[in-house]
RNA sequence: GGGCCGUUAGCUCAGUGGUAGAGCACCGGCCUUUUAAGCCGGGUGUCGCUGGUUCGAGCCCAGCACGGCUCACCA
């Protein structure tokens, strides 16, 4: 550890020359970010508090600090230490994170750091950190950030403690921070300044850290599996790839109109078609629809596609990746969600579309043979929706009676081929596709095809959906004849397949809403 | 977009048409092993916004804003 990196000698002057001199030499400061008429009395005494600290010729914002230790590092390698051996190895330690709770007592305090996940406590007396400097300490606040150097020792009540010989302070907290009982619990306040609920709500921090572990998780699945990571187009000159409406933008240059992309998916194969057999990426789409519990307009999609595969492939893979995931992040394949367990234990059920409709809708399976009469039924449940196809009857159908009712993992085999525009049809059945839906809690975790390779039937497909499009549904996948051209040139026989991740986090971190696994979701703006 | 609920101090929340409250935080004083530290003293406020009813509105009514739940839609 470098020498001086104390108080007194790094960031004060190590001797005022003169009492003559101004108590406050350093330069003019701007006036502090935040008009007087918004501050409370708090702000007041806080801004007070920091200006007197300034005056003792203090760094207000330290270029660095030099911590030995994390917070973390501290607890982890020392959690277990009997007193005696600390006392014995007589252990230094500098360490930096945010005061999270003080107690003054006259000529000593405690208080506790954290650094964003662990806490530890410091024990600051006048005698051994010096007179001036634990003057100086008692003009921080609730919030500061502090670089903390000295032994570390177990209290009266054996709690974990550094004896502080000096307390750098690294940046100042203007504001109050919420109640430390409670935490923060307005839920707009927790998602327009996710700061504070990261500062205040450590089971907060827990879902974002395990967010990170879940991806790097996916991308070591992918990675050892031969697999190319890319990154495709975020804007799109066609909004293809899924049945989606999608926002809009402009280019001023080239003076266009752009789509931000609803998936992924027709750049990714085109790269299969260049070569790349294994290819997948993880990133955001947009989808302009509305917001609830399971849908933020921007949300993360992996999306991976293998030649040679086809969708019972694929299926096995997706066993292979969540259970895997489960087991070493959770450390087993059950895990809670909300009252029920789910179990991604390998191998999922499977269950025909068809089958899935007739069983829980309890509708007789007569009625699906007749056309007709489906349409009839499902534009009497989506009415704003008329007129629909069969296709999209069927999967109306299947929102209302069947989506809530499959909670545990389920492979939902075979939807109809006319809301499959991108796929290709199952072998024993023309009017179905190729393709499954991952049921898992209610939600739609995954969706899996056979990709359609046909150049000739992919540009039909479209047709198909133009017309579907001029008969009023808006929710058609457009023309893309540049994505047909490159099918031309040979698209082998591919397996594709899209994981929706933030609801793989909100399974996995035991969340009901995307909101809480998103870590600034889209709110109207304020004012 | 519809329905229901919410918005009071920095935060968490009470508040019954009649003088705006509590805990934490904050301010002043005391306190060298505390830990939701403690003791003494202090209330710091555009009751979301705009109107209306009333002698009198945080409370009743209408409209608006933002949020939550839910339905619709969507992955």
């Amino acid at each position: 550890m470098p020498s001086g990196r104390s108080w007194p000698a790094n960031n004060f002057p190590r001797k005022r020359t003169s009492m003559s001199e101004p108590q406050n030499p350093a330069k003019p400061r701007p006036p502090l970010p935040e008009d007087d008429a918004r501050k409370n009395d708090q702000d007041l005494a806080r801004e007070e508090k920091f200006r007197r600290l300034i005056e003792t010729g203090l760094e207000p914002f330290p270029h660095r600090a030099d911590p030995t230790h994390t917070v973390s590092d501290i607890v982890a390698a020392y959690a277990a230490s009997p007193r005696e051996t600390l006392e014995a190895s007589k252990t230094r330690v500098a360490v930096a994170g945010r005061i999270l709770s003080l107690r003054p007592m006259g000529k000593a305090a405690f208080f506790h750091i954290s650094d964003g996940r662990s806490k530890l406590q410091v024990y600051i007396r006048a005698d051994i950190a010096g007179q001036e400097a634990y003057e100086r300490f008692a003009l921080l606040d609730l919030g500061d950030h502090v670089l903390v150097r000295g032994e570390l020792f177990r209290t009266r009540t054996n709690e974990l403690t550094v004896l502080a010989a000096g307390c750098d302070f690294l940046a100042k907290c203007l504001h109050p921070l919420p109640e430390k009982w409670h935490g923060l619990q307005d839920v707009e306040l927790r998602y327009r300044r996710r700061y504070l609920d990261l500062i205040m709500n450590p089971e907060v921090m827990e879902v974002f850290r395990l967010r990170s572990a879940i991806v790097a998780h996916i991308r070591r699945f992918f990675d050892e599996r031969g697999y190319i990571e890319v990154e495709t187009p975020m804007m799109h000159a066609i909004a293809g790839g899924a049945l989606a409406r999608p926002f809009i933008t402009h280019h001023n240059a080239l003076d266009i109109d752009l789509y931000l992309r609803v998936a992924p998916e027709l750049f990714l194969k085109r790269l299969v078609v260049g070569g790349m057999a294994k290819v997948y990426e993880i990133n955001r789409n947009f989808r302009n629809e509305g917001i609830d519990a399971a849908h933020n307009p921007e949300f993360t999609m992996l999306e991976f596609y293998e030649a040679y595969r086809d969708y019972e492939d694929m299926m096995a893979m997706t066993e292979e990746l969540l259970g895997g995931l489960s087991r070493a992040l959770l450390g087993a394949d059950e895990f809670p969600f909300g009252e029920r367990t789910i179990s991604f234990k390998p191998p999922f059920k499977r269950l025909k579309f068809m089958d899935a409709l007739a069983h829980y809708s309890g509708l007789s399976r007569a009625i699906f043979e007749d056309p007709a009469a489906v349409i009839a039924y499902g534009e009497r449940l989506a009415p704003d929706k008329k007129p629909l196809t069969y296709g999209r009857a069927l999967d109306i159908i299947f929102d209302k009676h069947v989506k809530d009712n499959l909670v545990q993992p389920t492979f939902i085999i075979n939807p109809p081929k006319d809301v499959s525009p991108l796929a290709k049809a199952a072998k024993d059945n023309p009017r179905e596709a190729a393709r499954f839906e991952l049921m898992v809690g209610g939600m739609e975790l995954a969706n899996a095809f056979s990709e359609l390779t046909d150049p000739a039937e992919q540009k039909l497909r479209f047709e198909q959906q133009a017309e579907e499009r001029r008969k009023g549904d808006d929710e058609t996948h457009p023309i893309d004849l540049d994505y047909v051209q490159a099918l031309e040139y040979g698209l082998p026989p591919t397996g594709g397949e899209g994981i929706g991740i933030d609801r793989l986090v909100m399974l996995l971190a035991n969340r009901k809403t995307i909101r809480e696994v998103i870590l600034f979701p889209l709110l109207r703006p304020k004012e």
